[in-house]
DNA sequence: CGGAACGTTGAGGAGAATCAATTATAGTGG
DNA sequence: CCACTATAATTGATTCTCCTCAACGTTCCG
């Protein structure tokens, strides 16, 4: 079920803070991330923007279009991206051909929802170091998983706005958040790359359980990377 | 693939304000709401709870069990309710012999997390009497699809706490949105009964837009209710 | 070298939390 | 049927996070 499904569909590149699917758009495809950040996101009357979940590479990012043509939600690059855009159709085929890809596709929703339910609590009930601590542990364990980095050094090329959208803070109020955890050595973040001084602290300041991220559960993810 | 799919499974009556799934705890069934509310949670380290979804009656309560026996989430009963618990065993043998219910079973996941989403922008991104409002308008179109209400009126025995648990907020600021939503003659809310005054202003005031709610797709409902 | 995107800092204000009583409401048993 | 009790709702006073407004600094790139 891992690396090879032999997806097939058209490779493109998205440029940061550009929507690739807008709020309430008819979507065909899904998106397979091959390289890049993307943020699943909503809108408040204002157009203020709450990011509800990240994706990263080896991620299929709108999955649930497959059930959900009509998106009630919008995705957007949050990084310079790659994407392979499967059409819906060729999904379909994989899904009824092969029942286990579809319990694989079934228990990706589940574990997305599993990460949207955590993000809930993250935003209603936590002050804001703690909201931004449990981003870092959360993608921290998501892309050590992945293999594409580990607990204490992670590439996460995401600008403090961003962070804020996805933490439901101002982009001012995270900055001064971030202060606080460098000055108190517990993790420093830059432009492009989290660097995890004290895991045990971060864990314990960001009120992380990573039970919700369901890592236990087999083949939650599509591809690999090289 | 509504009403009778012949579940069965044993009928057990929950009080309010139990958890019938812990957090973390492993379960071997899923719960099909007969009659009442419950809600999915999380807690955060002091033990304040955030509710993260509702559902009731006809719902699938934990669904998403079945792809992960062992929850990061919790659910607990909101109301006196009475469930019926669907062994796994029963329900994988149901998607194995019939693959539209497996793929229904899939929707209601992804239906899942389209309002959970939605959660993370309303808790994250609006002030409390939109949070308010927005929490009426969802439950009002639940309800009134489900045919246990309309959106004027409504069953919906909930007390300020656990409205507050479920918009971010603490009980004290939700009974104080309560009385601005009255004044203004928006809606009255009472232990039980929500009396939606006017509810264009009650749509515009919650910021709502019902597309979250998939509604258009096909059958997520899994019962339905005499 | 200049502009654009991103980050940092300060001052003041607003919305929601906290602390602390007090008042309904509903259910129970005598 | 009513006192009793528990649960839920209401109100006031005060505090504190976080937001808003505003300005300035930094980095990167053409």
């Amino acid at each position: 079920m891992a690396a090879v499904l032999g997806l097939e569909g058209e490779i493109a590149t998205v440029a940061p803070h550009v929507d690739f699917v807008r709020i309430g758009e008819q979507v065909g495809h899904s998106s397979l991330l091959i390289d890049g950040l993307a943020g699943r996101f909503g809108q408040n009357g204002d157009g203020g923007r709450q990011i509800t979940c990240f994706y990263i590479a080896g991620d299929m990012a709108d999955l649930m279009s497959l059930m959900s043509p009509t998106t009630g939600w919008g995705m957007m690059a949050l990084t310079p991206m790659t994407i392979l855009k499967v059409p819906h159709a060729e999904l379909r085929q994989l899904t009824l051909a092969y029942p286990g890809i579809a319990e694989a596709f079934w228990r990706d929703s589940v574990a997305d929802g599993s990460i949207l339910s955590e993000w809930v609590v993250n935003v209603g009930r936590r002050d804001s170091i703690t909201r931004v601590a449990h981003v870092f542990c959360e993608m921290a364990l998501r892309f050590e998983q992945a293999g594409l980095g580990d607990r204490i050094s992670y590439p996460f090329y995401i600008t403090q706005a961003d962070l804020a959208d996805a933490t439901g803070l101002t982009s001012i109020h995270v900055n001064r958040t971030l202060k606080v955890l460098r000055e108190r050595s517990i993790v420093d973040f830059r432009l492009g790359v989290v660097r995890v001084h004290d895991w045990t602290k971060l864990v314990a300041i960001g009120d992380f359980d990573p039970a919700f991220l369901l890592l236990n559960a087999q083949a939650p993810r599509i591809a690999e990377r090289g």
